[in-house]
DNA sequence: CATTGTTCCTGTCGGC
DNA sequence: TGCCGACAGGAACAAT
């Protein structure tokens, strides 16, 4: 499912796409997806030109001109499928082709979510910052203001496992379940504990280890899963650079602990953590 | 206030 | 082969 990297590569394949691009066509083939569109939505993008696009954790924010805002969040099975002009007849639409966008250089941006988790708003640019959705969130973990001492901070008085304190978006923006898992094996820190005892040395290596996986995994193009495809079309690589996630009874591949214990899933509110038992602790 | 649990949705997969 | 339940998960919201 995205998470951040996977929608930092989105953006960046969009941005070739709709910046500058004026939107010919919006085409809103759903009432709701985790929420109702607002009221005129596709009548309020249509002939809009889009100046910019951003990202903020893992909302996609589509700045368009007369100071609007599109903000999409893809969910957890949400993708941009790119038809390019010119390159043959279209495929057909998909059951789950929820929104079509289409610009003044004859490319069709098809946004397809079968969960529909995903969401999509449109709001005036003015109040961005002051949105439901992402006021309260914390800092991007690969901005300057993350760091050991912020997250020591953040962490300080947090009763709750490290696994879900690292999922709280309030806490740092833009993870989700596998890069939790990822950063926590490569920082060696163990899911369980408690978030206030991550402090000091732990807090310093934890960031940077968060840093070093989403970073790395942007350079790989994110990581697909099943449905997550590329901007593009074409899929990420970082699925096979992962450690832990997914890896059950397997081997750790970080030390030599992989014949005694090797990687175990646990469930925490209700989501899996895979870890390496000799490694973090 | 802090924290945990539930809910939304549908495709996929394992077991019988 | 086909059916059924379990599972996946982001984030709002409800409950504790």
């Amino acid at each position: 499912m995205p998470e951040l990297p996977e929608v930092e590569t989105v953006v960046r394949g969009l941005r070739p796409k709709l910046e500058g691009r004026r939107l010919t066509s919006v085409v809103q083939r759903c009432r709701a997806l985790r929420f109702p569109l607002p009221r005129d939505f596709a009548n309020r993008l249509t002939g809009r030109r889009v100046i910019s696009i951003a990202r903020r954790a893992k909302y996609i924010l589509v700045h368009l001109e007369g100071e609007q805002v599109l903000i999409c969040h893809l969910g957890m099975s949400g993708r941009m499928v790119v038809e390019q002009a010119g390159k043959g007849p279209r495929r057909p639409l998909e059951k789950h082709d929820h929104i079509i966008f289409e610009t003044d250089r004859g490319d069709e941006i098809r946004f397809n979510d079968a969960r529909r988790f995903g969401m999509m708003d449109l709001v005036a640019a003015d109040q961005i910052s002051a949105h439901k959705l992402l006021k309260g969130l914390g800092p991007e973990p690969l901005g300057n203001s993350f760091n050991g001492p912020y997250l020591a901070a953040a962490l300080k008085g947090k009763r709750t496992p490290i696994k879900a304190a690292l999922l709280d978006q309030k806490v740092v923006a833009g993870l989700g379940n596998i890069y939790v898992c990822e950063a926590l094996y490569h920082a060696g820190c163990s899911p369980r504990r408690q978030a206030f005892t991550v402090q000091c040395g732990r807090a310093e290596k934890l960031a940077r280890s968060i840093r070093d996986v989403l970073n790395r995994a942007i350079a790989a193009g994110g990581s697909s899963l099943r449905d997550y495809v590329q901007a593009d079309g074409e899929l990420g690589y970082f699925q096979h650079d992962w450690a832990v996630y997914g890896r059950e009874g397997e081997a750790c591949p970080g030390c030599d602990c992989g014949q005694t214990s090797g990687i175990r899933r646990l469930v925490q509110s209700g989501r899996s953590t895979f870890y390496c038992s000799a490694r973090q602790r």
